[in-house]
DNA sequence: CGGCTGCATGAAGGAGACATCAAATCACCA
DNA sequence: TGGTGATTTGATGTCTCCTTCATGCAGCCG
């Protein structure tokens, strides 16, 4: 093995760490589209777009199938979508409490504290 | 709703996306765990440990509880290590692929092909 | 009290990711 | 064959993240 597993998991991570990738994912949930298609509907200029694509291709969670002179993309793997439903899942209820306890914080009295004393800049 | 869905679910993934913080997650599995003992575990300096247990605890991945001088974490919600399992499968099968597909072209012979003129430089 | 241990935070430089424009490539058609 | 539309690639400025050092701070114990 090259690299460690937890750095491979932290790479995949990272290739979803884009709002536009994550829109096109979910735009591929129903099936195959053509980079014409998710255009309008992600929001990019078409060159912005086609990188955002070659990353999720280099990282095998897409695949461009070509046709005639336009390319269409889907999903590699269709567990990507179970990955996206736990994620939703989890942060549906973590923002749930998180509202919770905003709630419950907007009915206490703001506590003054006194401001900290300024730092001192470090010297390298 | 502040921010789209995608935004908040690319954020959530980018938390995710830092090999020591995928660590972290997958030593926390067998429960909680102190700074300390996560120290020589993870391989990081107790400062630079703490800033990526911020990160998680500021996106409601981890939680601490103080117990005496020490500071125990744990997971928030446990779908998290049901998030990592998914992820783990999907990559299992697709690096299986690639590592195939490198099995086949390395049976090829190479076919050189000429370098492309140089590219101009972009006025700007 | 005073120092130590355990952890968190602030600041700063360097590395990497993003966004944007220009240019290249390929398929198709007039 | 030249032109046009669709997509990709390259280059580059900007911005964000990562890492490290210095410091802050609370609890514990002598």
């Amino acid at each position: 093995m090259t690299r460690p597993i937890y750095q491979v998991k932290a790479d995949f991570f990272k290739t979803l760490a884009h709002p536009a990738r994550i829109r096109v994912l979910e735009l591929l949930r129903d099936g195959e589209r053509s980079v014409g298609e998710l255009i309008p509907e992600v929001g990019l200029e078409a060159s912005h777009l086609s990188q955002q694509l070659g990353i999720l291709r280099r990282a095998n969670v897409l695949q461009g199938r070509k046709e005639g002179s336009t390319v269409r993309y889907s999903v590699t793997d269709p567990r990507i979508f179970e990955l996206l439903e736990v994620a939703k899942a989890i942060l549906t209820s973590t923002l749930a409490e998180s509202r919770q306890l905003l709630v419950e914080l907007e009915s206490l009295e703001f506590v003054e504290r006194p401001d900290p004393p300024p730092r001192r800049k470090a010297a390298r």
